[in-house]
DNA sequence: CTGGGTGCAAAATCTTTGCAGATCC
DNA sequence: GGATCTGCAAAGATTTTGCACCCAG
């Protein structure tokens, strides 16, 4: 896919660099309405997909698609598979630590804190290790 | 508010006990809609409600309401206001250590984590400071 | 020209709510 | 009995898409 330019994408990416928040689109949609009174809220997540597409922006993950809901009472880490979407609790030491640090380094009073592992589920990777294999022997596309 | 208790409810709970993953409302529904086949969406997220409340139960945060955009390009972590809902970037060291503890951890290839602290920004802390102070000289409600 | 980009509005997704009836205490 | 729960369906909230026109390369 080549990609042109065009007025509105550069603006939601100035716009993202300027601001040390994490907006919504929604957001962007009206701080830019003003500027550019035609502009549609279509368009900005359309763009913001094409922005994140050239690695220039991010979605904060753990997004949208759905609320996720968990019982567990023990404090732990999160471990999500990229592939599948699974999500693993995780158990590993030295939350006092990094939370004390933060604390410190901080001007918040933190109640808590929470760590995400984003990578490949073991599942996943004997998966995706197959279809490589396949590549080879395989006819191309 | 007096919560009674209902089939429904219990369910929800034991299943959301019995369950490693992170359910959606949906996989919920589904999976009892089998053993309660009069079960609604709606009902399984007013339970949900309900026991996050009686804080049996917690929605992983960072969820549904919007999606959030960054642009930065610097690794970095969060601070969440929780009480103005406040997303600030947080520089912080150790990126490499807790990176590869995991990884030794846990069976994943971890590309990436992410990390989030929840907690009171100065601003509301000193808000929310005004706030009591008033509460022992004003009026009871 | 050609294919990406745009606005608009309709559709799709996910979540919340109003209502009338069933249920718990 | 009366507040709490429920199912159902309608309404909200957020995001995606189809379509016809516009514009960059």
């Amino acid at each position: 896919m080549h990609y042109r330019k065009s007025r509105q994408r550069e603006r939601i990416l100035q716009l993202l660099r300027e601001t040390r928040a994490h907006p919504t689109a929604d957001w962007i949609y009206k701080k830019l309405k003003n500027e550019i009174p035609e502009l549609s809220l279509g368009t900005v997540y359309r763009n913001l997909k094409v922005l994140i597409d050239q690695g220039k922006v991010r979605k904060l993950p753990f997004g949208s698609t759905f609320d996720r809901y968990e019982a567990g009472t023990e404090p732990h880490y999160h471990l999500v598979c990229e592939q599948c979407g699974a999500v693993t609790d995780f158990q590993m030491p030295q939350y006092k630590t990094i939370h004390k640090k933060a604390e410190l380094m901080s001007s918040f009073k933190i109640h808590s804190h929470r760590i995400d592992f984003f990578g490949i589920c073991e599942k996943c990777q004997t998966t995706l290790k197959k279809k490589e294999r396949r590549k080879h022997y395989g006819s191309r596309k």
